[in-house]
RNA sequence: GCCUCUGUAGCUCAGUUGGUAGAGCAGGGGACUGAAAAUCCCCGUGUCAUUGGUUCGAUUCCGAUCGGAGGCA
């Protein structure tokens, strides 16, 4: 079977991926598939830092404002939404460009994880919530170590969510985790992709970026939109956003303002050294710098005569 | 001009009864399979302002110099 090629644009926050993704789907005749768990979410646009109009230059999107904001959305959710849109892009005659900080999501697509088998129980979580707040984190391990000793030995007492997801995944179907690990690769992914990364040489204009960033959102009208998400309660996902949970202590009346921004750009410096871990870890992708790059042009120079390159061959 | 206090990690400060030093924050590194913008783990060498002296040994004691803060004229 022939495999799609597809690109793939990934970085941390504020690196300037959308533009770059935009320019090569304009370049290369591609769409943009989004891979981004927020960006998702109608209603949540200028914390998320979603492309306007303007941004995305004519080039259709996929995988962005289109869910309800109180409605639950996973990886599996992900990667079966992302396949459809690939596939519907490739079959007319498209390029997939995929584009987001969301690195769990893009690996998964990529590598075609199979998550089918698996579901999500709350009223299970909850109640192992409990039981880790009675007798604690370490208890919880032990009751994994007992039925997947291999998932246990590499989680910590303290990471409850993987804890509590590992023994989720047993007592719903059976199958422990690290079965569940294995079997999710059984099938070959039908992408071959290329991934460019995009990363500063020094962090400290990357950190510059977000902070000028913040600015502009809250210029754009960010505390509305974070007073509108941080009063519903019923928004679960949407609200552990960054840029909304930052600001609440303002709106209760327990920060200043000024402490909730510096509060929120740190939390999105943190955010970003987080994704390029993630990143990192990827030995294939190609990484570019754009503070090292003498223009945005020079830079979109770059990524086209990597892709062109991959795409030699490839495409019929 | 005089007096007092002060100068230690990027920042705020501990501390060493003389044996070259450690917290918080900032920052850095890492993990990651259905909440992932989430969740979690690990990481502290710095001319102890400069310079003389006392001492086996000074960041610590003494003097001078240079910063900073306050007070008195």
């Amino acid at each position: 079977m022939k495999k799609i090629p597809l690109i793939a644009v990934a970085g941390p926050t504020a690196s300037g991926k959308t533009s770059l993704a935009v320019e090569l789907c304009i370049r290369l005749g591609g769409e943009v598939v989004s891979a981004d768990s927020m960006q998702l979410y109608r209603g949540m646009d200028i914390a998320t830092a979603k492309p306007t109009p303007e941004e995305m230059r004519g080039v259709p999107h996929h995988l962005v404002d289109f869910l309800d904001i109180g409605s639950e959305f996973s990886v599996a959710d992900y990667v079966a939404a992302a396949h459809e849109a690939i596939g519907d892009i490739s079959n007319r005659g498209k390029l997939p460009v995929v584009c987001g900080g969301t690195g769990l999501y893009i690996d998964s697509l990529i590598e075609n994880i199979r998550f089918e088998k698996t579901v999500s129980s709350t009223p299970l979580r909850a109640e192992l919530k409990k039981l880790a707040e009675e007798k604690g984190g370490g208890y919880l391990l032990e009751m994994l170590r007992n039925i997947d000793p291999e998932t246990a030995s590499r989680l910590h007492e303290n990471n409850l969510n993987r804890i509590i997801r590992a023994l989720e995944v047993y007592k719903t179907t059976g199958e422990t985790m690290s079965e569940q690990i294995k079997n999710s690769r059984s099938e070959e992914s039908p992408y071959d992709a290329c991934v460019i990364g995009l990363d500063y040489k020094d962090r400290q204009v990357l950190y510059e970026r977000i902070g000028r960033r913040v600015d502009m959102m809250l210029e754009a009208g960010l505390l509305e939109e974070a007073e509108r998400v941080v009063s519903d309660p019923r928004l679960k996902t949407a609200r552990q956003a960054i840029g909304y949970k930052e600001l609440a202590p303002y709106f209760e009346g327990t920060a200043p303002l000024e402490e909730c921004i510096e509060n929120l750009k740190q939390a999105t410096r943190r955010y970003a050294k987080r994704q390029l871990t993630w990143f990192r870890r990827n030995k294939s992708i190609h990484w570019l710098y754009p503070d090292e790059a003498e223009s945005f042009e020079a830079l979109a120079d770059s990524a086209e005569g990597i892709c062109r390159e991959f795409l030699k061959g490839r495409t019929e």
